[in-house]
DNA sequence: AGGTACTGTGGGAGCGCTCCCACAAGTGAT
DNA sequence: ATCACTTGTGGGAGCGCTCCCACAGTACCT
């Protein structure tokens, strides 16, 4: 079977060097070949492909890596729990995206789970010894450790959501100033003049966002700044409830609520319920995340849609881009870096 | 900041070499130490922990998977569209298993869709390059190519659900024949005399194991065979609709039906309804897998459960046997390479 | 004619490990 | 005292690639 000499020391997989022999040609010109370079003459090129295709060579990973220093793999990371992984459309929707922007690279993508600590000093463990070439950071709380360990170990990263106006790492963010106006805007058009705002956390970059974007949606209307129609929430439904009940006794001429996040819109409706106030009657409602609950909800909600799948399009093409970069060592500035995508308003009953 | 002298030509990472200078050894000893032997005295071995600690050395994974032509990770193949393995708890039980049972080891999970024939070719080259030491199959078609890939490039693998009483993979699998057998001995004690059966698809195995089961179960109590008391499903709802009508015409008589899967099960449901025979009252129902349907089905589905966390384990730990003994190359028999998990019937109001 | 530049190519060096052979030192039987 | 092991250790060779330098060949200027 073997024409020429070497081949398969041990039975196993053809070498670049095997190759080489067959094509007639030294190893860098293979090399040069499998890793596209331009400076191949064509006809080199075409003796080399063939007798790759002969052999069936397939490069070797694990010596590429070595001599290159560099994985050709880039991990996912969730610092969550692999329950709320499945339960949210939020990750699958960033996965499809990841992966589409993924399907004609050789890039391998890796998911990795860091919800609890153990899984926390393993993730740490698996950076530090640079198994990736990159990392995609979703849902991360503003006191996580993560990222400056990212920076710290000058590994590519990009994040979802900005943990502040002066995140460091490169982000893809939705609009969320913009698309709490939107939402404002849209009860400003239904007639709703005394609207409220049930916040998110505080310490949630994106959450502030919100409330700059409803403030500033009612000031441009000419509405009065009433900072009584401001309640802190949490994300919760609890949360939400709580504020609608504490909203709902300090202003009870309230027509409208813009909450901050859909679990927060499902718990301001259960407030409302309980204070006979009707849903969009009485009060309006609108949330933020378009996610199956204001499907679900009665009425349906009316939400913020944030264009999830295109999200992790985006951070994939950003954290390719800076790997790429990365290679000759040269140092960009950060324009371009903090991508920020157009949100969409869902109109339902609610409001 | 620098003691010794080596360290860090650019800036990088420790490597062996450097440590065993640190520690006044040599290269071997402290690949000893990393990987475990025992042939190292105790202060020899303290020496080095020493050094790795200062360095914070962690092991370059390229240099070893060249080295000793390992990877240390796994795959968990998914031959579905991600969309199905979001959608379905079986995966993310299987997944929750298999992580559980590489927690405390060095070996990476990845999980690899191969759903579109694109991403089948991709899957394909993957496994060429050798870039995992062995895989997880799961969902299986009786046609799927990928088996007979995997045996031929020599890769371990294990296969949940075998292919036919044949496959020469490793397999883990419920319990299908005893898990049917015990949802029909349930109809029997019932008091149910005349119970149809409504199949998988029949190039299914597994499918085949209920059939027998509810056969042998038929049979052992004492009921005469009846074989117009079967009609074959494919484990769809239209499927399973369209089997109960044909089964209602053929035997309207019939008091139970055991359905191949809880969404055959659905499927007869609406078959029933629309004869008008009410569940449990005039026809007795059971499904099988015992999925979110079963729980949400009016009247709620009695089901048999398949303990997939625990297949996900046990395919894991099979899986690492197989590998770590192929390393010395001793070809074991096939003994305890099919494992067999018990089921357990869930009783609700359909029975 | 000589210089300068670019294109295409071969192959040495080296990436950081593991494997394994060699060998020193210790232990106990002869 | 000799031999035969065993235990612990050092370090050479080599895994299969990429990077880069060297150099032949050609093209185009002076």
């Amino acid at each position: 079977m073997a024409s020429h000499g070497a081949r398969g020391r041990s039975g196993g997989r053809p070498t670049l060097e095997e190759v080489a022999a067959r094509a007639g040609v030294g190893r860098g010109t293979v090399s040069r070949v499998i890793n596209g370079s331009p400076r191949v003459s064509d006809a080199t090129r075409a003796a080399v492909e063939a007798a790759v295709a002969e052999l069936g060579y397939v490069p070797n990973t694990a010596a590429r890596a070595l001599a290159a220093n560099r994985t050709d793999a880039i991990a996912l990371v969730v610092p969550e729990p692999e329950t709320r992984f499945f339960a949210e459309p939020y990750f699958s929707d960033m996965l499809r995206g990841v992966g589409a922007e993924l399907s004609d690279t050789e890039m391998q993508l890796l998911l990795i789970f860091a919800g609890s600590d153990r899984e926390r000093r393993r993730l740490a463990q698996y950076l530090a010894a640079h198994r990736v070439d990159g990392v995609l950071l979703v849902s991360v709380h503003a006191d996580d450790p993560l990222p400056d360990l990212l920076a710290q170990l000058e590994i590519p990263a990009v994040i979802s959501g900005p943990r502040s106006a002066e995140e460091t790492l490169a982000s893809v963010d939705s609009d969320n100033y913009g698309g709490a106006r939107s939402a404002v805007e849209h009860l400003i058009a239904r007639g709703c003049r005394r609207i409220a705002h049930i916040t998110g956390r505080l310490d949630v970059y994106g959450a502030q966002r919100r409330i700059d974007g409803y403030r500033d949606a009612l000031r441009d209307a000419g509405h009065g700044a009433d900072e009584r129609l401001i309640e802190a929430g949490d994300f919760t439904e609890e949360g939400g409830r709580r504020a609608m009940t504490a909203l709902l006794a300090r202003c009870p001429d309230l027509d409208a609520v813009f909450a901050a996040s859909d679990v927060t819109a499902a718990g301001a409706r259960q407030g409302l319920r309980e204070a006979g106030r009707r849903i969009p009657e009485d009060v309006a409602l609108v949330g933020y995340d378009d996610s199956a609950i204001a499907r679900h909800m009665d009425p349906p909600l009316t939400s913020v849609r944030q264009p999830i799948e295109e999200m992790g399009r985006r951070m994939t093409d950003l954290l390719l881009a800076e790997i790429a970069d990365r290679r000759p060592a040269v140092s960009r500035g950060l324009e371009r870096r903090r991508v920020v995508l157009a949100t969409k308003l869902v109109e339902r009953a609610s409001s």
